[in-house]
DNA sequence: ACACTTTTTTAGAATCATTATAAACTGGAA
DNA sequence: TTCCAGTTTATAATGATTCTAAAAAAGTGT
C-alpha cells in the first residue's frame, strides 16, 4: 500500500480505516471536494466493513492538520473539504451545491494593495458563485 | 424614524424590534460585520427592553432576503453577516476572528477566464486570511 | 374607538452537524 | 508476548440554527 509510508511519515498509524479513507480520498485523477456525509457514502461503496462516523471526522481532521486536506469556506450547513491543498480558487454552483476548481491561470494574479499592521497574508482565495 | 419608510417600502412592518435592530445595524459610519450573537450583545447595550433571540434571527434573515444584509462565507461555527451589500472583498483575521473590508480598489480587477456551460457568474469574492 | 385580519414576536422545543467521552481495540516497539 | 500510546467506536453532549404554536402588535376598515 502506497499510503502506509505517507501516514507513518506524518506520525499517523496506518490503520485499516485510515488506509481505506486514503483510497477514497486520494485514488483519483481530479480534485475531490466533499462534505463529511458525501465522504461517508463513498466509503460505504468502497468497502465492506463499515467505518464509524466519529472515525471519519477524526481522520478528516487529522489529515487537515497534517496538510493533506483543507477546508473551503462556503455558506452551507455542512463543511466542505478539498484534496487540493495548493493555493487555488473555486466556482461554487449554488444550485448543485458543488465546488469546481479554478486554477490560478484561470483567474490571473491577484494583487492585494492594502495591508493590516502586524498581520501577514496567509492565503488569498477567490470564490465565484454560479447561478443558472 | 428614518427606517420606518425603508421597512414599509420593503413590505416589512416597522415594529419596535425591527427599528431597534435597524439602529444597531445601520446607524454607523463603517461597515458592520457580525455574528448573530455579537448583534444580540449590541442590541442589549442599545436598548432596555430585550428582543428575543428568535426575533434577531428572523429579522436578520428578513433583511438578508430584502438585500439589506448579506452573508460572508467564513470557516467559523457562527455565520457572519455584513451590512455592506455591495460587491467587495475581505480580510479575515484568523486570530481575532474579525472581518475587514477590502474595497475593489484595494484588490484590482479580477478576470475569471474559465466558464461553466449554462451557468452565470453571480458574484466574485476574495477572502484574504491574515495571521500574525 | 372597535372589530377583524395578517404579520410578527416569543419561549421553548426540535434539528442536525459536529465534538466530546470513555471503554474496547490495535499497531508496533521492546 | 507484553505493554502502552494511539485509535476506533457507540453514544452522549454541544451549540448554532430552525421550528412551533400561542400571544401580541400592526394595519385596515368602519
Ligand atoms: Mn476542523
Ligand atoms: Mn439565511
Ligand atoms: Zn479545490
Ligand atoms: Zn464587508
Amino acid at each position: 500500500m502506497k499510503y502506509i509510508e505517507k501516514l507513518r511519515n506524518s506520525g499517523l498509524r496506518p490503520t485499516k480505516q485510515r488506509l481505506q479513507i486514503c483510497e477514497v480520498l486520494f485514488d483519483r485523477e481530479k480534485t475531490f471536494h466533499f462534505t463529511i456525509n458525501e465522504l461517508e457514502q463513498k466509503i460505504k461503496n468502497h468497502t465492506s466493513r463499515k467505518i464509524s462516523l466519529a472515525t471519519v471526522y477524526n481522520t478528516v481532521h487529522a489529515f487537515e492538520k497534517k496538510g493533506y486536506l483543507k477546508q473551503i469556506p462556503i455558506n452551507s450547513s455542512e463543511t466542505y473539504f478539498d484534496t487540493n491543498v495548493t493555493d487555488h480558487h473555486h466556482f461554487y454552483d449554488l444550485k448543485e451545491e458543488k465546488l469546481i476548481d479554478l486554477e490560478n491561470s484561470d483567474v490571473g494574479p491577484i494583487n492585494i494593495l492594502k495591508r493590516i499592521n502586524g498581520k501577514k497574508i496567509k492565503s488569498v482565495e477567490v470564490l465565484v458563485k454560479l447561478e443558472d
